[in-house]
DNA sequence: AAAACAGACAACCGCTCATGA
DNA sequence: CTCATGAGCGGTTGTCTGTTT
C-alpha cells in the first residue's frame, strides 16, 4: 500500500495537511480503535471523531475506512456472477453513479464496485466489443448498429446462458434493509446535459412529461422495478409506465424509501426475463441513455 | 531465482451539495 | 442571503501481490 510518509502529489493540498496526521494503510490496532469507538458512540461527526477516538487520522480517512472496510454490513470476497450482472444493468441505467449502484447491492461499497468495474467489467465489455461508458457497440456501423447492439446487449447482460438460481443464502439479491439504504442525497455533480426530447425507435420521449413529476422515491421505485423485472413485462414497444406512487410492487417504508420485498425479488427475478427483450426495450423506451434518464430524474426531483 | 509486468484494491484528493449560524 | 463547515461522491493514485519471462 501507500507509503505513509509520502504524499501522492507534491503540489496538491491534502484535506488533512496537519502535521502529525497519519496517512497510508490502516493498522489492525487503528481499525480496532475506530470500530470500538463507532460501536460505542455511533457514526457521524467525522471531522472531530479522530480526536475523540484518539486516532492520528483525518476524519475523511476514518469515514472511508469505516464505510469501505470496517462496517459490519460490508461483504468481503469475490463479486458473484449475479452481483456482476446487476452491476452491469445498473451501470447501464445510472452510469458512474457508484454510490447509487452500491446502494442496490447488499454489502458492497461504492469503492469496491468502482474498482471492480474499472479492473474487470470495463475490460470485459471492451473484449465483447462494447463501449463500457455507453454500453453501445464499439466501432458503430450505422447500418447494422441496432442489430449488433441488441446482440451485444444480450450477451453482456447475461454472460452465462444458464446461470444458477439467483437467490441463495449466500447472495441475497435485494434485501429490504438494502432497499432502505437508497441514498438520500444522490450525488448531483457532473450531470450530463439533458436532451429534453429523445427520439428513438419511433418514439419521442419528453422528460417534462415523463419525469417532471418524479421525485427520488419514484426514481428509487423505478429502479426497484427494473431490478425486479416487473415494469416492462408484456410491454413491447410501449413507453415505460414510470411508477407513480403508490406503485403496486413497491412498499414504501416509514423512512420513505421503497422496499423491495425479498420474496418479490426472489420470485420475480429470472435471468431469462432479463435477456435482450427486457433490457433493450427498457432502454429503447428510455432513449437508451442511462445518464439522461438518471439526470432527468435528479434534475426534476427538486422542482 | 530474479526481474518485469499486470491486476487488484485500499486510500487519497478535489469537488459539490446540504445544512446551520 | 452569505458564509463556514461537514459529509459524501467520483476520479485517480500508489502499493501490494501474483504471474510471466
Amino acid at each position: 500500500m501507500r507509503n505513509p510518509a509520502s504524499s501522492s502529489s507534491g503540489t496538491k493540498t491534502p484535506c488533512c495537511s496537519k502535521v502529525g496526521i497519519k496517512k497510508g494503510p490502516w493498522t489492525p490496532e487503528e481499525d480496532e480503535v475506530l470500530s470500538n469507538y463507532i460501536k460505542r458512540e455511533g457514526e457521524g461527526r467525522w471531522r472531530t471523531l479522530p480526536k475523540r477516538a484518539g486516532l492520528l487520522r483525518c476524519g475523511k480517512s476514518c469515514r472511508l475506512r469505516w464505510m469501505n472496510y470496517l462496517r459490519p454490513s460490508v461483504k468481503r470476497g469475490r463479486i458473484a456472477p449475479d452481483e456482476e450482472d446487476l452491476i452491469l444493468r445498473l451501470h447501464r441505467l445510472l452510469g458512474n453513479r457508484w454510490a447509487l449502484i452500491a446502494g442496490r447491492i447488499p454489502g458492497r461499497t461504492d469503492n469496491e464496485i468502482k474498482n471492480y468495474w474499472n479492473s474487470h467489467l470495463s475490460k470485459k465489455l471492451i473484449s465483447q466489443g462494447i463501449d463500457p461508458r455507453t454500453h453501445k457497440p464499439l466501432n458503430l456501423n450505422p447500418a447494422s448498429s441496432e442489430q449488433e447492439h441488441d446482440h451485444h446487449l444480450a450477451s453482456s447482460s447475461n454472460p452465462n446462458p444458464n446461470p444458477p438460481p439467483l437467490q441463495t443464502e449466500e447472495t441475497p439479491y435485494i434485501s429490504s434493509q438494502q432497499a432502505t439504504n437508497f441514498p438520500t442525497n444522490p450525488h448531483k455533480n457532473h450531470e450530463p446535459i439533458i436532451n429534453n426530447d429523445i427520439s428513438m425507435d419511433g418514439f419521442i420521449i419528453n422528460h417534462e412529461d415523463y419525469f417532471g413529476h418524479c421525485n427520488e422515491d419514484t426514481f428509487s421505485s423505478f429502479l426497484d422495478s427494473l431490478i425486479n423485472d416487473n415494469v416492462f413485462v408484456n410491454q413491447q414497444h410501449q413507453l415505460p409506465q414510470l411508477p407513480t406512487p403508490p406503485h403496486p410492487h413497491v412498499v414504501v417504508s416509514s423512512t420513505h424509501h421503497p422496499v423491495v420485498s425479498s420474496s418479490s425479488a426472489h420470485n420475480s427475478f429470472n435471468y431469462s426475463n432479463w435477456e435482450a427483450d427486457q433490457i433493450v426495450s427498457t432502454m429503447v423506451a428510455l432513449g437508451d441513455n442511462h445518464e439522461q434518464t438518471a439526470a432527468a430524474f435528479n434534475n426534476h426531483r427538486t422542482i
